[in-house]
DNA sequence: AGATAATCGAGACGGTACGTCCCGTCTTGCT
DNA sequence: AGCAAGACGGGACGTACCGTCTCGATTATCT
């Protein structure tokens, strides 16, 4: 057994005090973005006294970074469905799932703000959550130019950015609506350009009928 | 004639006034961000006082729709080059030399987070700007269906979504550099992405050689 | 013949708008007390505008001497009546009617609060009122010395302060009434007490009766 | 045992904060007068925030009053030397030295004044400080009269304001200087006047010699 | 009679203070 | 030691006025 003792009063950090700052802290930041955010309201939500927030992080950008990729790991899930078809779709309807619920429909384009803003968040936010969902479509890619459906020569930069700008784009930004047939339209017009794309422009040059 | 007499002494907003307010405004929104902007420290930076801002506009939300409205209105110009390839070409040059500004890269996704906070703020700005940079996009569609540069069956909505999604994703959301060839490559992108829209998705399935 | 030609269409300051301010200021000063008057108010109680009382006066201390100056000179009245007990009596009964003017109770212990204060309101105020004042009393002393009625030998300094100042206490500082009678045992104390003036203490040292 | 436990992490208003506030209070009062007086100024002072003065009394007025009876408390101080002579001359000299105070000299008026104007605090002043030192000087001429030293007829409203006018008409309002004799002449005066008050003032009347 | 210039009201200007609210830090006393 | 409660210095809120300054419109004099 272990004697583990604490030197005599020694508290712990309760865990269940831990868990209801974390949710007030992203209820707030839905409710009022991350600039008027304020620790004090973190701490009213949570029922919990000023001290024992700053007592587990030293600043708002240091809790978002934690608790964001405390969040972000379970995220980047590779589907490998056997076909670049599959994989897209699925790629696509999970971060139109994600994209739908309120609160990252809040909490995302505010984060991207105050990641221009502030260098630590933005670094910790790149190397923690961005690193990994890049890299998972990198492996997409490569899987699909393996087995023939995309040509090697196709621009990897571009091609990540194709996937995922436009579901952005659409749901976050302009925040118009997407309709029954918007997300299958989607998904071929990815898959359509994903596989022109590296060919000679040329080719597709010819007025269509 | 006319008879727009003054009340009899009446005073008059003045307009440098009015132009130095504006400055500083954006100047702050890009260092702080809009939630943390402060009527006071606007006042501060443009050496005016608190009453004269008020004088001019009733919120922070009141102020940003105006004057967004007064820059926006000159900015969606149609450029009309006689081929798609041109017109595309011209818009994203000119989107990307919009996206460069510093000012403008601050603001950008900080206004769009508002948006998704305050409606009337959004209300304004779909109304007052993203609409009219639609309706330009569809024009420069439209005229290419004319031309015959592209299918009249391919769906307006995904096509404009298409042409500004990418740069907003590439040079706000990811923050990563747009290189010397990045601009060329997504013109070329673009282009034949569009002219493949509305065709039959099976005719391009053909693996690349 | 003084050629004193204003130079072509000189207009003048208007001697109704100069009344209307003077009444206003003292009714304003009355109200508020003298370091919380404001010459917005007092042009907004003239129904003037404020550069109307600014083209007049340069400060709220210029107007406040130059107006009180003007009320002033006529209210130092000399009564003589022949005798020191008619004088002292004509004096003590127009200071308890000025006194009891609500304007002039409220205006009076500010004035000496403000002389405390500022230099320049006290010089006016001790030059232009006050030695008209002391000499006047002065003289109704020196008249009484003359008539036998007081000694020679009495402190004309103290003897002033005795006139003035229970009165002045009463009514201004301690604001309690000055009932029937009052007024007239303060004028037998007053006599009295002026006759045993400068004669040898000792005099009076017997025990009363 | 006492009960008097604080209700839990109960905060408290810290003395010094409190003695830093009220020394500022005095020392602006003095400086600028009651009116002009401004809670921001005071903060400012005493280096502390206007939350902290808030938190103690909710207005001006109150601020005053409180420690105004804080200070007059101890001040009202019966000397009872043993003679009316004696009395009187501790009395005038604590007098002397109090008005002599130029914090007092600018407050007292100002104060005065205020309370022409604000019935709250003249009912506070006057129910806290004007009355206990009128019952002392009270209990002082009645001692004297116990002694025979003055007339069981005498007006004791009367008398006491003869004690305290002189004094405060000179030093507070004429602002005339008080020479070396001034105040030795002022206590003998006020002792004759006194002594011969109550009496017939026809034995008074005789010319003097 | 017409020209002219100072005075008039109205009000925008840069400021300051209001009294309230809330921030992040720090202290206190209970558990 | 961890916890809640809350006082602390500080700062922004939106309003109300301050004294200064700038307007057209008015008006009384002088040509």
């Amino acid at each position: 057994m272990v004697n583990k003792r604490q030197p005599a009063g020694a508290a712990v950090l309760q865990p269940d005090v831990t868990a209801s700052i974390s949710r007030a802290f992203f209820a707030e930041w839905a409710r009022v973005g991350f600039g008027t955010l304020s620790i004090e309201s973190v701490a009213r939500r949570a029922r919990v006294g000023k001290a024992a927030v700053y007592r587990r992080w030293p600043s708002k950008v240091a809790m978002a970074s934690e608790l964001l990729h405390a969040i972000g790991t379970g995220m980047a899930q590779v589907p490998d469905t056997g076909s670049l078809e599959g994989d897209i779709g699925a790629f696509l309807d999970g971060a139109h799932a994600l994209l739908r619920r309120p609160l990252v429909r809040r909490i995302l384009p505010d984060l991207h703000a105050e990641m221009g803003r502030s260098a630590p968040l933005a670094k910790a936010i790149r190397t923690n959550l961005q690193r990994d969902r890049r890299a998972m479509g990198e492996a997409l890619l490569r899987r699909a130019i393996a087995r023939g459906e995309l040509r090697a020569s196709l621009d990897l930069e571009l091609a990540l950015d194709l996937v995922a700008a436009l579901l952005y784009w659409r749901m976050i930004v302009t925040g118009l609506p997407t309709s029954g047939t918007y997300l299958g339209d989607l998904k071929k017009l990815t898959l359509a350009s994903l596989k022109q794309m590296g060919g000679h422009p040329r080719g597709q040059e010819r007025a269509p009928p």
